[in-house]
DNA sequence: TAGATTGTTAATCGATTAACAATC
DNA sequence: TAGATTGTTAATCGATTAACAATC
């Protein structure tokens, strides 16, 4: 099988958001030059990351519908399908993320929340309820759920997450600044927004260096 | 000047973080074969890393001193100035950046939050106030603010991103799912989710079809 | 037809990994 | 001393870019 960079995966949603804004203007075809110069990545680039999810040909002169990308991306994102997942800390982060609605077309459903805080277990956010982290185990085995959301303190962020593993978590999005350290069989995803800050502020202090 | 990829960007706040813990553990010096064990790369990426940032030699048999590498990648980081910036979006990711502590350590300050909801301005969120929109270019004058946080809708991520370049922003932090246009001059960063999450469903589905 | 665009194959580029002498 | 670890130089690997014939 083909395998996919992980830069190459992180462009598949962006391509994707744009196919959906051509599609609103009425747009049918689009040529990789277009979208090369729309998104700022070479078009050959996109000629590969476009053939690779295909499973039909562009058109020399017309390029490709963008009914069919669409369809074709959003196949490969798996957004045609419905995965459940489980977010652990209802704290400001985890609450902003109970109550984004873009994960719905994303095709993951974040169905509940947990906490050991006393005071949230009962409350209701993002019209998801929360759930006693001690319950974790039960919930689930009863839904057939393999992705938790990580958005506890750092501090109790590993063994939270060994926790969650042993109850049977296969994929964990961390969204917490700590490494954390998974078996094999497990996938982690970091959203860490040190790194992500970190390129900012290195990219912004060399263009002030180039300009004096 | 040495360049700096973004990957390699992206690893030095994890390298500082597991540093710190040696530093609260009382460790004193440590090898990069040692690192290599505990977060995952190899040895000798770490050793360029590390030298890249160092002012001083590590030792053979004893490895770098955690107290001076935590100091030589704070120092890189920019993490021992302060940096000010501005919230454009006070919405539920919004408000739960502006309630992070955690930026702060990180050189950076997110003073002020903006919106253009008259039922949020005048309001505070983490302490911060909420500004209207359009007092911007007069508060972007005022400071000397140059990083702004979009945490606005995806629909008008665009708009209010070239208003805020217009007001003086050099960096934009991008938490919407837009792909915004930036001219020279000007950095952006995205913290992507959807690409985030492409990458955690895909690695998860490869595990899943390797099992059958 | 002419020419824009495709898909494929080869070249380049850059980052990671390997090898190894130097050294505390 | 012996050996773990360093820093440097070379090899490998993979992704991006370039080149170009095929084609609608």
């Amino acid at each position: 099988m083909r395998v996919f960079s992980k830069n190459q995966l992180q462009r598949y949603p962006i391509y994707l958001k744009f196919f959906k804004e051509l599609q609103a203007e009425g747009t049918e075809n689009i040529s990789s030059p277009k979208i090369a110069r729309a998104l700022g990545y070479s078009e050959e680039q996109i000629r590969k990351d476009l053939q690779a999810v295909s499973d039909s040909a562009g058109r020399p002169k017309k390029g490709r519908s963008v009914d069919k990308l669409i369809d074709n991306i959003e196949s490969f994102l798996g957004y045609r399908g419905k995965t459940e997942a489980f977010l652990l800390g209802t704290g400001h982060l985890g609450a902003a993320l109970l109550n984004y609605p873009g994960f719905q077309e994303m095709g993951l459903s974040i169905t509940e929340g947990f906490d050991a805080d006393i005071g949230k277990i009962g409350k209701t956010v993002g019209s998801k309820s929360v759930l006693d982290i001690r319950d974790l185990p039960t919930e689930m085995a009863k839904r057939h759920c393999r992705i938790v959301v990580l958005t506890v303190p750092a501090s109790v962020a590993q063994k939270v997450a060994d926790f969650a593993i042993g109850c049977g978590a296969l994929g964990i999005w961390n969204f917490t600044p700590a490494h954390i350290n998974v078996p094999d069989g497990v996938v982690i995803e970091n959203v860490n927004l040190a790194s992500s800050l970190a390129v900012l502020n290195h990219r912004l202090n060399e263009k002030m260096a180039k300009r004096h």
